[in-house]
DNA sequence: CTGAAAGCGCTTACAG
DNA sequence: CTGAAAGCGCTTACAG
C-alpha cells in the first residue's frame, strides 16, 4: 500500500532543466519579472506535460495559510443545515475556502473527535452548530479549541456564557412573538413542546413564552409545556406528544422542536379526526422547505438559514484575521409566516 | 499574518527531555514494547501540558495515506443530496475518512476548480455527481483525475461510456415501471417533463419510456415529452409546463425533474382550478421527504439515497485499494411508491 | 532502549 | 537572471 506518487516540483525542475526554485518561483508568479520569458515558458509546459499540481500538504507545513475551514453539525439530513450549509460553502468559495463536513448526530463524543480531526488538519477555523450536552464537556471541547489557537464560532445554537463569537436569532424575541400571535389570536391553552432544556437557545425561547404569557396574564404556564426529551424529532414521540395535548384540552401548539415535528404532529392529529387549524392551531419553528407545501401549509418563525451561512462564514474570517474576539454576536432577522395552520378564535384580539 | 503557531514534536521533545524520534514513536505507539513505562509516562505528559496535536499535513507529506475524500455535487441545499451525503459521511466516519464539500450549481467551471482543488490536496479519493455539460469538458475532467492518479467514483449520475464505477439505480427500468403504472391505471396522454437531455440517465429514463409505450402500443409519443430546457427544476418554468400539459390534453403526469418539480407543477394546477389526482394524475422521481407531507401525497419513483452514499464510499474504497476498476457499477433497487397522486382511469388494466 | 540523520514536497532568503 | 541550501513537522530506517 504504497503512497501513490504524483509529479513533483523535482520532476518538472529537471524535464524543464532547471532547479526546483525556479520552477517554483513562476509557478506561483514570484520574482517572474526578473525570469527569462524562455524559462517561464520551459517550466509551465514541462508542467503542463507532466500533469503537475502542487501539493497542499507541503505548501501548508511551509507556512501557507490554510484553506479549509471545519463545518460542524448535528446532522445534514435534518432539512435545516442544508441551506445553511450552501450559504456557508457558498460563501466559502467565493472567498477561495473549502469545507469539510461533520455531522455529530448530537453525540459529543463524535463531536469531540470532530474537533481532533480539525486540530490535527490545522484547519483555518471552524464553525459549529454545537452539541451541548453534557455542557461541560461542550465547554471543554472550545477549551480545547482555544488552547490550540484554532479560530471558531457557533452558528444557531449558542452559549450562555459567550466565549464563542456567534451567529443566530433572537430566540426570545421569535419566541416571544409568535406566543404572542397566538394569544392575539384567541388561543389560552398553548401547549409549548420543547426539548430537553440543555440548550441556551432553548432556554431563550421559553423565557420569550413566559414573558408574553405574565404580559397577557397568564399564570401558571408550566403546565402546557411538554418535555419531549429529545434534542431532535423522532417521529416515535409524536402519538405521546398528541396524547398530552389533548390532555391537555389545548386550542394551539407551538413546536419549539422545529417544523417536521409540527408537521408529524399534525398529521397525528388528523388520523385522530382532530383538525387543524379548526381544533387545534398550530406553529412551527424555523420556516423549512416543507412548511410551505404541509397540508395545511404551516405558520412558522422563519430563520434566515442560508444568510446565517453566509453571515457565519463571513465572521469566522474576522476573528480569524484577529479583527473580532468574543464576547461577539450577529443577531439575523427571523421572522413570523403566517400561513394557514392557525385559527383566529372568538376571544381575538384586534389590531396587530 | 504569521503562520499560528501550534505545538510540534520538537517542543514536546524538549519538555521531556528526549529525541522527536522517541516522542514520535510513543505517540504512535510503535516500537512502544521496547521503550521504558517512564519515558512513555514522560512523553505522554509533556504531550498533554503542550495540548500537543500532530500535524497532518506533515504525516501526509512523509507518506501517510491521505483520510480525505472529496464529495461533488450539484448542490447541498436540493433535498435530493443531504441524504446521499449523509449516507457518505456516516460510512465515512466508519472508516476513519473525512469528507469535504463542494457544489457546483451544474456549473463546469466550478467542477473543474473543485477536481483542481482536490488533487492539490492529495485526497484519498473522490465521489462525484457531476455537471455533464458540456461532456466534453466532463469527460476531460475526469481525464484530468486519472492522469493524477485520483480514484474517483460516480454516484446518481454516471456516463454512457462508463470509464468511472458508479452507483445508481436502474433509470431504464425504473422510469419504465412508473410509466407502465401510468398506463395500467388507464391513462393514454401522459407528459413527460424532462431537463435538457445532456444526462445520460434522463436518456436512460426516456428510452424506458418509450420502450413501454411501443410495448401498450401508444406510438408516436414525442410529442408528450416536454423538455423544461434546464437541469434543475426552476420554480419560474412551471407555469409554461402546466400550460403545454394542459394544451396536450394529458390525464397524466411523469415529472423527470424530480419530486419538487411536480410538487409545485400540482400545485400550479390547484390554482387553475385543475384537481390532483381527479383531473391530472402524477408521479414524481427520486422520493425525496417531502413527498410524503404534499398533498396529495405524492406517488413516486423512490431512490435509496441514503444507501446509496454508503455504498459510494464503500466503493470507493474499493478502487482505492485497486480491487475494482471499471467498468464496474453498483446498481441499487428503485421502488415505485404508490400513494394518492394518481387516479385509477377506466381504462384501467386489471393486474399488477 | 534511545538518538542522529535523511527525506517527504515545498518556499524563501541568500548567493552569485 | 538562476541555483544551492535551509527548514516547515513529521517518520523511519539505521546506529549505538
Amino acid at each position: 500500500m504504497k503512497k501513490r506518487c504524483r509529479v513533483t516540483l523535482k520532476e518538472v525542475a529537471q524535464s524543464a532543466g532547471v532547479s526546483v526554485a525556479t520552477v517554483s518561483m513562476v509557478l506561483n508568479g514570484k520574482n517572474s519579472d526578473r525570469i527569462t520569458d524562455k524559462t517561464i515558458k520551459k517550466v509551465l509546459q514541462a508542467a503542463a506535460e507532466l500533469n503537475y499540481t502542487p501539493d497542499l500538504n507541503a505548501q501548508i507545513l511551509k507556512g501557507k495559510a490554510s484553506t479549509l475551514i471545519g463545518l460542524v453539525i448535528p446532522d445534514i439530513s435534518n432539512p435545516f443545515y442544508p441551506e445553511i450549509t450552501k450559504g456557508i460553502t457558498d460563501r466559502a468559495a467565493e472567498l477561495g475556502y473549502n469545507v469539510t463536513l461533520f455531522n455529530t448526530d448530537n453525540n459529543i463524543t463524535q463531536e469531540i473527535f470532530a474537533m481532533e480531526t480539525l486540530s490535527a488538519m490545522r484547519v483555518a477555523g471552524v464553525i459549529l452548530c454545537g452539541v451541548f450536552e453534557p455542557s461541560n464537556q461542550e465547554r471543554e471541547l472550545l477549551r480545547y479549541l482555544e488552547d490550540r489557537d484554532i479560530p471558531v464560532v457557533q452558528i444557531d445554537r449558542y452559549d450562555s456564557d459567550e466565549i464563542v463569537p456567534y451567529v443566530a436569532i433572537d430566540n426570545y424575541a421569535a419566541a416571544y412573538q409568535a406566543m404572542e400571535y397566538l394569544i392575539r389570536s384567541g388561543h389560552r391553552r398553548i401547549a409549548v413542546i420543547t426539548p430537553d432544556m440543555s440548550l441556551h437557545i432553548i432556554h431563550e425561547r421559553i423565557r420569550g413564552i413566559y414573558t408574553v404569557c405574565a404580559q397577557y396574564g397568564l399564570g401558571g404556564y408550566e403546565k402546557f409545556i411538554i418535555y419531549s426529551g429529545v434534542k431532535e424529532m423522532q417521529k416515535a414521540d409524536v402519538p405521546s406528544v398528541v396524547d398530552q395535548i389533548v390532555q391537555l384540552e389545548c386550542t394551539a401548539v407551538f413546536s419549539l422542536l422545529g417544523d417536521l415535528f409540527a408537521i408529524e404532529c399534525i398529521r397525528e392529529m388528523e388520523t385522530r379526526g382532530i383538525s387543524v387549524p379548526d381544533d387545534i392551531s398550530v406553529v412551527g419553528f424555523d420556516d423549512i422547505q416543507l412548511a410551505t407545501f404541509s397540508h395545511p401549509r404551516l405558520t412558522s418563525v422563519h430563520q434566515p438559514k442560508y444568510d446565517m451561512g453566509k453571515a457565519a462564514l463571513d465572521l469566522l474570517c474576522s476573528v480569524m484575521g484577529g479583527e473580532i474576539q468574543a464576547p461577539y454576536r450577529i443577531i439575523m432577522e427571523h421572522r413570523l409566516i403566517v400561513r394557514e395552520s392557525v385559527r383566529l378564535c372568538s376571544g381575538a384580539l384586534d389590531g396587530s
